[in-house]
DNA sequence: CGGCTTTGACCGGCGC
DNA sequence: GCGCCGGTCAAAGCCG
């Protein structure tokens, strides 16, 4: 999967988590699905999510990885244009036991996506 | 009452 | 030129 027309398409990010148990990996964000559909590659089928904040127009693609069931390939494209997360704004850390793991991700996350921008900004050059 | 989730179908792009 | 796959949109229903 060549990725070398980053001035024609989005940034992509590919993360590797562990399923939180059920199939829907919190990140911290909101996220909306607008579809999904199998894939003939995997066994199992993928989700499409859509970022649901107002001028937000990052997405993100949910799979679960064939050689290991509790492991969750999550895709992100794009970058998000909320001002702050919408835990952060609600200042709940305080009685959110999830949000530590969501913190974590969120961390793991912006960590990806700062390296694969910098890589972006890099190739682009 | 509002918001979000789910399913189906359609369309476009690419490969052979 | 045809076929296949991936991706997106839209509408309805359900839950909180």
């Amino acid at each position: 999967m060549p990725e070398r027309k980053l001035g024609k398409i989005d940034n992509k990010y590919t993360l590797k988590i562990k399923s939180s148990g059920n199939g829907m990996a919190d990140d911290g964000y909101k996220w909306r699905k607008y579809g999904q559909k199998a894939i003939k590659n995997s066994p199992y089928p993928r989700s499409y999510y859509k970022c649901t904040n107002p001028g937000c127009s990052a997405k993100k693609q949910v799979e679960k990885w064939r050689d290991e069931p509790d492991t969750l390939i999550i895709t992100y494209q794009g970058l998000h244009l909320h001002p702050y997360s919408p835990f952060q704004d609600n200042n709940a850390a305080t009685k959110k036991p999830r949000n530590q793991a969501t913190k974590k991700l969120q961390h793991q996350i912006l960590s990806t996506v700062l390296s694969h921008y910098c890589q972006a900004l890099a190739l682009k050059k």
